[in-house]
DNA sequence: CTAAATTATTGTCTTTGGTACAATAAGTGT
DNA sequence: ACACTTATTGTACCAAAGACAATAATTTAG
């Protein structure tokens, strides 16, 4: 047994790595690369990489997703951090997931420096992939279960208008369960939600109102009194 | 501009800094040492240390816990990741934030180590502490205010058998309002809490009944069920 | 032009849970 | 027996949740 000295102690790297999740086909999505570089050449994962000597940690996350994906002006939030000693086969890599809730129509992901492909694919069908990632979206996935709870973070990976349908189909897929669907749209009366009087075209039935969320309205509220979020 | 090589990036170093929580007098208290050791010799802070180049971390935050403060067997949780690149002086040290809540009277905190000295300091009377440490205590502070609303967590503070008093004075504090008695206890009421016949004893009024929480109970539900705890 | 098909939306009734506030109970000390 | 203190229950009202029936607005087939 011998003594570590101080300096020995610098010798950890540290990454980020991106889980971003979208909404399509009644199905929540989330985003991955190609890798065109070893290790784990040619495998999928989340966007990620390592992070500069003198580079904050936020920043630093947008920074990666732009240069992989081309994703920029998206808003990360810090979730799990995981330091599993034997996770990175070239040292100790310990990485902080950050994750964003996305509208996939309003951006372009496309692959950039060594992400040799980018593609949207759904949470429930994932394969196997690089690293421990299949375990950092599941974390950051049940993370983003809990917040729906609280949080109107529903609405990030919706259209600007939607309609009540599309919103219950997403709480649907999330929880895992159905609601009354007249029982739901009560519930929604009594939320600052504004219901656009325009409607839906192009469909072949009834159309539906089309709803948006006035974010400005709920930043009011939050600071005002103490709203809390419910769904 | 040079280019950065792969081995460069493994100079960082990684800690872990515990947040003990407790509540005491009314109030909830967190657990601080004071340091032996530079750099910010002689200030108050909250028990952390490097980690060890082959240890995982929820092991690493225990070791360093007991190491320095003689308290084991803490179930701690991961809280959030800080890495500012000036928050250390020596080096880029990024840091994680873990938290436990204890029975203050259940455990016995004594320094150890570079530790001088250990103590309760109210949440609400913290003086300046070392590095950063004052913004992850408020940080870890406000993921337990949330954590109280959806998780059980209040049970982990409060003795044994408490009476509903006490744990509504707890929820007073961290919600900073009142509630009102009656109704606070009629919600308690439908949820899975065991009443004790037992009474309080030793006091110069009414005795209180005695309450402990169902803990078998709350998991058989959660697991079972989609139960969701609330107050 | 009418009816069927499809999806959207509203209404009613019942139950549950929250809030305000008054009333009662069980101890101690004088 | 009485005041004092803290604990606990009761009553009346209202907002919101759940079950389920009814109605509305479109397109399309005939």
């Amino acid at each position: 047994m011998y003594k570590i000295e101080f300096k020995d102690f610098f010798t950890y790297s540290f990454s980020l790595d991106c889980v971003i999740f979208g909404f399509q086909n009644g199905k929540i999505h989330v985003l991955l690369i190609k890798r065109a570089m070893e290790p784990f050449k040619n495998k999928w994962a989340i966007p990620g990489d390592l992070v500069y000597p003198d580079e904050d940690l936020a920043a630093a996350a947008n920074r990666i997703l732009v240069e992989l994906t081309n994703l920029s002006m998206v808003d990360l939030h810090q979730a799990e951090t995981f330091g599993n000693p034997n996770r990175h086969p070239q040292g100790r890599v310990i990485t902080s997931a950050y994750m964003a809730l996305i509208r996939i129509a309003d951006f372009k992901a496309t692959p950039a420096s060594w992400a040799e492909e980018v593609k949207w694919q759904a949470i429930d069908e994932l394969q196997e992939l690089a690293f421990d990632h299949n375990a950092i979206i599941q974390s950051t996935y049940e993370l983003l279960k809990k917040k729906m709870r609280t949080e109107p973070i529903c609405f990030d990976l919706l259209p600007e208008r939607f309609t009540l349908n599309e919103l219950q189909c997403l709480y649907e897929f999330v929880y895992t369960t159905t609601f009354d669907k007249a029982n739901f749209r009560k519930k929604l009366k009594h939320i600052p939600l504004i219901k656009q009087t325009e409607k839906q075209a192009n469909v072949k039935h009834r159309p539906a109102k089309l709803f948006s969320f006035d974010s400005q309205l709920f930043q009011s509220l939050i600071t005002q009194s103490e709203y809390q979020f419910k769904l």
